[in-house]
DNA sequence: GGCAGCGATACCCCGCCGGTATCGATACCT
DNA sequence: AGGTATCGATACCGGCGGGGTATCGCTGCC
């Protein structure tokens, strides 16, 4: 299998189109079915069951893009990597508007390291495991259970317990804590997009990150659950009241596997020195 | 970068010798050494050092070697699952004269789930880790600190002590309890191969499995620290003597992240309940 | 029934992969 | 020092296959 058969598949599986899947590609569509077609006769599976109006995805098709995907993030993540190991930095990817204080503590500390080097912060709006898993960073700052540390190499940091963040207006933001029972199927409750950017359907708004989480909550639009370092400069009109049975969450760091670098070793292993 | 230059660089950086590359890819030399230099030419970095009497590694070289050998394992293995994705069934890694108590008890609560599926034993000499990396097995029984489980996921089962392995004849044999300190030094103390089936220099003999070590360390030629589950059905003539600092060891259940199939899963499930 | 959308098929062209022949450099041997 | 064997690079060529255009066949919809 070369990584031009899984691009082209991984398109076509996304897009359920071989047209737009081509387009994408910058391709015609006419080699492209051919190269599916050549693929599934290779493995000996079908991927898609196509009829002239609608493409799907077959089990093993399914399989194959899960796959394909973690595979192609590798490819990519090996290739920048191996561009880049001349010139030694390290990009550290968190999410923007969380632990601040715990990382601004990380890269200090790591900048007295004898032997460090440059550090460039990479912050997203969500999933901060994504550039970890396709090279645009070498570390990042995650959260068990939010964010699944699959094929990933961790050391905890600290664990926190969840409080749900509410408009002071809100009947339960008067609360001296609350359940998941009470908050779980609050309507109002913000809704998180997959790693694919999509949303699961359900009632709540669709948020993207923190800071319009927050004025969404504000308004009254949204509540959410929320570990506690969110609570440091929460902005007027918005109460935390802790979830007592509420899952805790870790705070983790991570890197790829097979990471030689030693800047990362380093970096960990001062994060964990104030864990 | 397409998985055929991958597949050349990785067999050239192994051999350190493109002609014998090229022989172990059946292709010829010429077009071998073009397609690395067409490689380190898009990748804008140089991989390998070449005089015309030896090849070496660059430090990008190795890191693309070490990245290049887990992508190559990544694509045979969702070859082989997408390929056998109808077919549901499960092949358990497990080291051969390991924790067969463990396993017999794993397999047996497994096959009355409902909705079991065929359960096929893989027992390998060490490192069972790799067939998991290239598809070859669903899921492992390994043993950390001795195996990696980098990118890979886990629970733990159980944690177990060290005993240090003598022959009765040995000075030490005769000890209640010993420490690191006392058997990391002897000149006698078993190697084991790396994952690439290589020897780290140094004193001690070469064995690749529990058969053969049992078999030195009667001859009086080894001596090795393990875990307890391998005193049950020690040899006559071999004796356990607890090592009090040593590293407990953790058996773990492992799978490789984007595991969707329920029979993993199953199975995880049911080792975790008599952890 | 006509039409539009979409994937499959037919066919062509050229780029690149792989082959053979050979060169140039280096270490070794006498 | 000269000869030689080894080994990677270079030169050149032929064929396969990847990508293009044109078109077909099927299906759901006015």
């Amino acid at each position: 299998m070369e990584t031009r058969e899984l691009r082209y598949f991984v398109a076509v599986a996304e897009e359920l189109h071989f047209g737009r899947a081509a387009d994408r590609l910058g391709i015609a569509q006419p080699p492209l079915s051919r190269t599916i077609a050549q693929l599934e006769h290779r493995l000996g599976v079908a991927l898609l069951t196509r009829t002239s109006r609608k493409v799907s995805l077959t089990e093993a098709g399914a399989l194959l893009l899960a796959e394909g995907r973690a595979i192609l993030g590798a490819v990519a993540a090996a290739e920048r990597r191996t561009r880049t190991v001349d010139r030694p930095s390290l990009v550290l990817a968190a999410k923007a508007g969380g632990s601040s204080e715990l990382l601004a503590k990380l890269l200090d500390a790591y900048a007295a390291e004898p032997g460090a080097v440059a550090v460039d912060l990479l912050l997203c709006e969500a999933h901060t495991r994504q550039p970890l898993l396709d090279g645009r960073a070498d570390v990042a700052i995650l959260h068990e259970p939010y964010d699944s540390t699959a094929g990933l190499d961790v050391e905890p940091l600290r664990t926190e317990s969840q409080f749900a963040i509410l408009p002071t207006s809100h009947p339960l933001a008067g609360a001296a804590r609350l359940r998941m029972a009470d908050v779980i199927d609050l309507p109002e409750l913000a809704r998180w997009p997959e790693p694919d950017g999509t949303y699961l359907p359900g009632p709540g708004v669709e948020v993207h990150n923190l800071t319009q989480l927050f004025q969404m909550i504000a308004l009254g639009r949204a509540v959410a659950v929320m570990p506690e370092v969110v609570r440091t400069g929460l902005l007027e009109g918005l109460a935390a009241v802790p979830v007592v049975d509420a899952p805790k969450v870790t705070t983790v760091i991570a890197w790829p596997p097979h990471s030689r670098s030693r800047a990362v070793a380093d970096l960990v292993r001062v994060a964990m020195g104030f864990s």
